[in-house]
DNA sequence: AACATGACGGACA
DNA sequence: GTGTCCGCCATGT
């Protein structure tokens, strides 16, 4: 299946996660069958064009946090989370677990 | 081809 | 819980 780029794939997992819940970029890459490609999917996720069409925002680092680097984008994410009820802290920290998504 | 980069994860102190 | 290190791997130069 090269048809697809890394992207693509990326974006339809993503596409699947719920509202009100999270990711991590680890167990995207795991779905993809790239267990350690996760820095890849932060890497797409930086690059999705139809932001309004890719819930980008749900996924976060494995350890509950919003690890987007521009300031303004992860308060923007934070945002976007806090809108779906998930309680993240000002430092960008939530607890994780507690809206994890498993498939 | 080689080297650097990155919205990461896991192991360890 | 926090910070540092190292391994992964698609891309860009």
């Amino acid at each position: 299946m090269k048809n697809n780029n890394f992207f693509e794939r990326v974006y339809a997992v993503v596409r699947k996660i719920p509202e009100g819940y999270v990711m991590s970029y680890g167990q995207v890459a795991l779905i993809l069958d790239m267990p350690r490609a996760a820095r890849e999917v932060g890497w797409a996720l930086s690059r999705v064009e139809d932001r309004d069409m890719v819930p980008w925002w749900r996924v976060v680092n494995n350890k509950g946090r919003v690890s987007i680097k521009g300031q303004y984008s992860a308060e923007e994410q934070r945002q976007l989370l806090l809108q779906e009820g998930i309680k993240v802290s000002k430092d960008f920290t939530f607890e994780i677990e507690k809206y994890r998504f498993n498939p």
